[in-house]
DNA sequence: CTAGCCTTGAGG
DNA sequence: CCTCAAGGCTAG
């Protein structure tokens, strides 16, 4: 008569097997993890491993490497939001009512099993925990308000950005920007909690894929091996190349913020132009993004904004797109800040074609989420549409085919390996990105558009980019 | 730093 | 009231 502890599974931490000492920042987890956690973003700590990065956690040897721990923590599901920014104590947070639906949860599951004698073979129920598919993306964005209320309200993460010198750094553009002595990264800093500084560039916070939703492989904790093993490298190194989200949402929204603090309370800007300054704010934050990048950032300054020139509006879309396959909100827009809008009110406001690259939008994203797009696969797609070789006239054209080629095989590798009851999901991913194209276009006309009646506030590099392309003007 | 134990306090 | 997750404290 062996023990068949019920609810065993759930009794253990699963960042580091320990016992299990209540739900704290998302999740059941120990009392040392929650510390550790705490700790970690209370002080804004940044770690480094001395080895792979794939430390084993358990209970002896939880303390031996706190990067893995920590990245661990953040691939089980622990909420940084969760940690109070203002270090409030008592009280209940949003999670409440989750933590609560899991403990129901947990019952139904248990009372199953005892009434079915037997564990049903796990097909279909929830991954390692039902907490991160239910919400998948941050809670508190739902409570946000709709952005036509307050414009910019509070930063919706527990991140407070305070100084900000961006701004004191003239108007935005491309040539400053690729070849800027100073790095953006420098220009670009925020503070998280107070007196710490996060560099861009360390992309430890929330760059694991199984942190969100649509992860297939429960990942099954007690020491199994937290990343299948056999993924690409390449794979590996592109979503590296991935940006902190929350660092980059809190970067725009502290530009906004100040930029509109600048301009008085009175002067509202439009819906429409503040979309306008959050896209360019956006496309900042891309051209970051790839000036940091393996491969891109071997190539020559004139290359790198041909390839940017080429595809900035792809990206923003691209970035537009995935944010909503993540958030996995068919009636809502997330958009780069944190605010939530919902869809109804987009469509009401804008005009007709607005609202129809809107719905594309929708419906494209809709489409990926139904391939279970992860965010590996996501960081492979932005590669393939930096470096298009259909860009003329580059010094080094090989390269840039090479890196196309590369990415594509890796991409191809992945997907079959990680999804293989899934053989087709490279090409249906593949057949995707016409439409992506295509949305990209019409959006760039539609600026262009924009620009020309004068509703596109200038001096951005959005314009710069649109010009760039197309002499429009 | 770590991790066990303590104090708080909104929500039920 | 009580609960229980958040933050705080402090030996080791």
């Amino acid at each position: 008569m062996e023990y068949t502890y019920d609810d065993d599974l759930e009794e253990l931490c699963p960042v580091c097997g320990d016992k299990v000492s209540g739900y704290h920042y998302g999740l059941l987890t120990c009392e040392s993890c929650k510390g550790f956690f705490k700790r970690t973003v209370q002080n804004n700590k940044r770690y480094t491993c001395a080895e792979n990065q794939e430390c084993k956690i358990d209970k002896t040897q939880r303390k031996r490497c706190p990067f893995c721990r920590f990245q661990k923590c953040l691939n089980v599901g622990m909420r940084l939001e969760a940690v109070r920014a203002d270090r409030m104590r008592g009280g209940r947070n949003k999670f409440g009512p989750m933590y609560k639906r899991d403990r129901a949860l947990k019952q139904q599951k248990k009372a199953l099993i005892r009434s079915n004698g037997f564990k049903l073979e796990s097909a279909a129920p929830p991954p390692a925990s039902p907490l991160q598919a239910d919400y998948g993306f941050p809670g508190s964005l739902h409570s946000l308000p709709a952005i036509s209320k307050s414009l910019l309200p509070s930063t919706p993460t527990s991140i407070t950005p305070t100084d900000y010198e961006a701004n004191l750094y003239g108007p935005p553009s491309l040539g400053m920007a690729m070849q800027s002595h100073v790095p953006l990264a420098a220009q670009y800093q925020y503070t998280s909690f107070p007196g710490r500084a996060i560099k861009a560039e360390c992309p430890d916070y929330t760059s694991s894929p199984e942190s969100l939703t649509g992860y297939p492989y429960p990942d099954m904790y007690p020491s199994a091996s937290p990343q299948p093993p056999s993924l690409p490298p390449l794979v590996l190194e592109l979503l590296r190349c991935d940006p902190d989200e929350l660092a980059v949402q809190s970067k725009i929204v502290a530009h906004l913020q100040q930029e509109q603090s600048g301009r008085g309370r009175l002067d509202k800007p439009s819906t429409f132009s503040l979309m306008c300054r959050m896209a360019d704010q956006t496309l900042f934050s891309i051209v970051e993004w790839a000036r940091s990048c393996i491969f891109f950032k071997e190539l020559r300054v004139g290359d790198q904004m041909k390839l940017l020139h080429n595809c900035w509006s792809e990206l923003l879309v691209l970035d537009h797109i995935f944010r909503q396959v993540l958030h996995g909100q068919e009636d809502s827009i997330l958009l780069v800040t944190g605010q939530e809008v919902e869809l109804p009110f987009i469509l009401s406001q804008a005009e007709a074609t607005l609202s129809s690259m809107v719905q594309r939008g929708q419906e494209l994203a809709a489409r990926l989420r139904a391939l279970q797009l992860d965010r590996r696969e996501i960081a492979c797609l932005k590669f393939l549409f930096l470096f298009n070789p259909n860009v003329k006239l580059l010094e080094d054209q090989a390269f840039v085919e090479g890196v196309q080629e590369q990415v594509n095989g890796a991409l191809l590798e992945y997907t079959l390996s990680t999804y293989p009851q899934f053989q087709e999901k490279f090409s249906q991913l593949v057949v995707r990105l016409p439409e992506l194209r295509s949305l990209s276009s019409q959006a760039e006309d539609y600026l262009c558009y924009m620009h020309l009646s004068g509703e596109v506030p200038c001096n951005n590099l959005l314009i710069e980019m649109l010009h760039a392309k197309r002499a429009c003007v």
